[in-house]
RNA sequence: UCCCUAGUAGCUCAGUUGGUUAGAGCGGCGGACUGUUAAUCCGUAGGUCGUAGGUUCAAGUCCUACCUGGGGAGCCA
């Protein structure tokens, strides 16, 4: 009897019908004379309901089905004579395929916290939440993936070893082959990387976007779609040491065709969840109701799915940097002195002006754009105003910025003085700068934080939760 | 890295101004129950109170240091 997975039989599967499941048990409960026992195999969140009358089956097999053990079943479906579900499957044979001691087995059939379940990461897939949230997270990848694809964008894969740390984009991790207790040393006495593995000073990447333009500048659109490392020492709900980036480059794109693709990339992706991802969404939505239960009313957040296509079905705020100031300058919290960081044309903003302008103002995504040059990378577009860059940054609620870009500054000479005035070595990015030089042309790009998107569209509070393993400061378990 | 906060049973927590044998719910185990939905009911086991010092007649409780978790800030995606 061939095995069927579970979302199949409870799609497809007709009372009568003589079928296998295989998964692991959540739950066992029942009587003297039935057992009910809530499988799962990961296809969907929805548990498929067995029912054993116990005079079929020894004591002994029976309880070896507890929470956490896998269990092969064969039997025939019926209607359910219980509510809850429509169909079951009445077990004719149960083989315990791995048993799971219950006086060790982590994950009991209870609430468990979130702080629990990050320390038993292992298991916590295990889990309706972390089911639904890694679901999500595939369908995520694969829509991203769908949405370039339809638009004729290349994936590219840049590299994860880079000699280049020209972006000043963060800490980085070293990559080196040398003995780091007694590595070679240069005549000054400082280590020879000459020696090392490449030849040179190695890192991990924290960003495809330069060798991405350098794609973009033949292929027309790319996308990267790849793992990132930042080595800050950065503890907040919204950062890892490694997390994944999907970072597209487009030429012949200004700054609002930036604006356009991600937005309409961001909402492509929140329709895809809502089409294909309902079950985990509605569970998801479900467990944050309950926790907004004990929130003051004032402070309770939109219902999950509401959320969703609020995003979806309203335009993104698009305002200057400037006009951003303005309206921070003449907020209440301002007047009254409230923010803890000075507002005025020039500073970076800090997330609490951020959130009051995302959650406060305008109670919507917003994309701000044209920043001072002074806190913005050198390679965005200069304005004609000689202040400020064609930057764009998304920011979404709760979350704050999930998308970083901008139109590149294609002009060598302007490129070149700025590479200098902020002391980036020319001569070692010469490959980057060849772009300017041959056939260059105006284009675009931004960064998606996966990860940050995807707390957006779970409902999540934690980013250690939206991601299998994570790696933060001082973390690296599994 | 800075600020705040927590660490007591497998999990989530309570534990009074320092005072006798440290409690509950859930989970586990045993039993009861003709179909349950986090089943229900009865019973039962389970603790070096994060670690190391210190104060005291007496420390889960007070002090110091460290470790770990959580929240916030900075940095950013």
């Amino acid at each position: 009897m061939a095995r069927l997975k579970i979302k199949n039989i409870l799609q497809q599967g007709k009372p009568g019908e003589k079928v296998t499941a295989k998964g692991w048990v959540r739950t066992k409960r029942g009587s003297k004379n039935v057992n009910f026992i809530a499988l799962n195999d990961g296809s969907t969140i929805l548990n498929l309901q067995i029912v054993a009358d116990v005079a079929n089956f020894n004591e002994e097999l029976l309880r070896d089905v507890t929470s956490g053990a896998a269990i092969s079943v064969l039997g025939e479906l019926a209607e359910s004579a219980g509510s809850g579900q429509n169909i079951e499957l009445i077990a004719n044979e149960i083989e315990i395929l791995g048993k799971a001691d219950p006086e060790k087995y982590p994950i009991q059939p209870k609430k468990h916290s979130l702080e629990f379940l990050r320390e038993n990461a292992h298991l916590r897939f295990r889990t309706n939440t972390f089911g639904a949230i890694f679901r999500i997270r595939h369908a995520m990848a694969f829509a991203v993936h769908n949405y370039f694809n339809n638009k004729g964008f290349n994936y590219l894969h840049t590299p994860i070893v880079t000699a280049s740390d020209a972006e000043g984009a963060g800490q980085m991790f070293r990559v080196s082959t040398l003995d780091p207790e007694n590595p070679p040393l240069t005549e000054k006495g400082r280590i020879d990387y000459s020696q090392d593995f490449f030849g040179k000073a190695t890192n991990l990447t924290v960003s495809g976007q330069l060798e991405g333009e350098l794609g973009a500048m033949a292929l027309g659109e790319i996308y990267t779609f790849g793992p990132t490392f930042r080595a800050e020492n950065s503890n907040t709900t919204r950062h890892l040491a490694e997390f994944w980036m999907i970072e597209p480059e487009m030429a012949f794109y200004d700054l609002k065709d930036n604006m356009d693709l991600a937005e309409e990339f961001l909402k492509s992706l929140i329709q895809y969840a809502l089409d294909n991802c309902m079950d985990d969404l509605q569970f998801l939505a479900g467990r944050l109701q309950q926790e907004e239960k004990n929130k003051p009313q004032d402070q309770r957040s939109m219902d999950l799915i509401e959320k969703l296509k609020f995003v979806l079905n309203n335009d993104f705020i698009r305002i200057t940097y400037t006009e951003a100031i303005d309206i921070l300058r003449n907020s209440k919290p301002f007047k009254k002195k409230k923010f803890q960081f000075h507002v005025e044309w020039g500073v970076d903003l800090q997330s609490e002006h951020e959130r009051y302008l995302v959650e406060k103002h305008f109670n919507c995504p917003v994309i701000l754009t044209d920043y001072p040059k002074g806190i913005k990378a050198f390679y965005m577009k200069q304005n004609d105003d000689g202040k400020t860059v064609g930057a764009m940054d998304v920011l979404f609620p709760q979350i704050g910025e999930i998308i970083g870009g901008s139109q590149r500054e294609e002009n060598l000479e302007k490129l070149e003085t700025r590479m200098n005035e902020m002391n980036i070595p020319t001569d070692e990015m010469w490959w980057y700068l060849d772009t300017r030089r041959f056939g260059s042309v105006e284009h675009s790009g931004f960064g998606l934080g996966f990860e940050r998107f995807i707390l957006f569209v779970t409902g999540m509070g934690n980013i250690r939760d939206v991601i299998a393993f994570p790696r933060t400061p001082k973390s690296a378990e599994f």
